[in-house]
DNA sequence: GTTCTTGCAAAATATTTGCAAGACG
DNA sequence: CGTCTTGCAAATATTTTGCAAGAAC
């Protein structure tokens, strides 16, 4: 699966950007801030056009987005493009890093009488093993 | 439990904006935003006063903040203060109430080998029942 | 060529910081 | 009275909106 191939199955124009923000998405192994997909990009792109493509992404469901706290935001593709299931993400508060915690289903509570359920978030926090090693080479 | 008392025994002087809020939040039946609680307060502050009234009770535990998505912060009181177990969040899509789950507890999710969890944030979004309803009389 | 997207400017919103005045204990 | 908190101003950061130029199809 490529760029192209996803926006074209949303009916999607192919724009640099948007192509970027997927590809950079793609190959990710873990969730990317907007500065850190920016980082990665070879264009250069005014904020408004990231802030418009990363709504439209998310409106397809092609990326979904994790808040940590307020104001830490960060993006990864939709698990359902690749196959894989709702999962948890897990925060370093160390270094920062989301990491999709895929092996991890996402509980199903059971909600008030009348509720209804449509999304599940699962945020762990805490520090990763390389930042707990005793000399992390991580910043 | 009051106020006065809650402050007292964080060793926090006890400033009417403090007592204010924590006074709105032990009676709330759901978590409230800063303006929602503003609006619930007699008093008027300036919003930088409420900042570093969050922050502060935040950092004693006596609040904790609930983040539905960036840029909606809201907040409730640290279930330890009345004894309740870390529990789940509901958010109402339609009337953006947030609802504290007690009865739902959250999962010990596994994590990889080395990975140290400190926290753990579940928020379920949704509709409900009142908005749900054939003719909710909710905003 | 029509429609959608981009970039720029500007507005709106959210958060943080410095500092002097004031309140707490 | 020494320390912590407040309010104001201003800086910083984030997000949204309008609009004309440009790209996609």
């Amino acid at each position: 699966m490529n760029s192209i191939e996803v926006l074209n199955s949303h009916n999607l124009k192919r724009t640099s950007c948007r192509e970027g923000i997927i590809d950079v998405m793609l190959t990710a192994k873990e969730a990317l801030s907007e500065n850190e997909i920016r980082d990665k990009l070879l264009g250069n792109y005014d904020r408004t056009t990231f802030y418009r493509s990363f709504k439209t992404l998310e409106e397809h469901h092609i990326l979904h987005r994790i808040v940590v706290d307020n104001l830490k935001v960060k993006y990864a593709v939709n698990p359902a493009l690749t196959g894989a299931q709702a999962h948890a993400h897990f925060y370093c508060k160390e270094c920062n890093t989301v990491l999709c915690l895929t092996h991890i289903p996402i509980q199903n509570p059971l909600l008030p009488q009348g509720y209804l359920q449509t999304e599940t978030e699962l945020l762990i926090k805490g520090y990763c093993s390389r930042c707990l090693k005793p000399n992390p080479h991580h910043e």
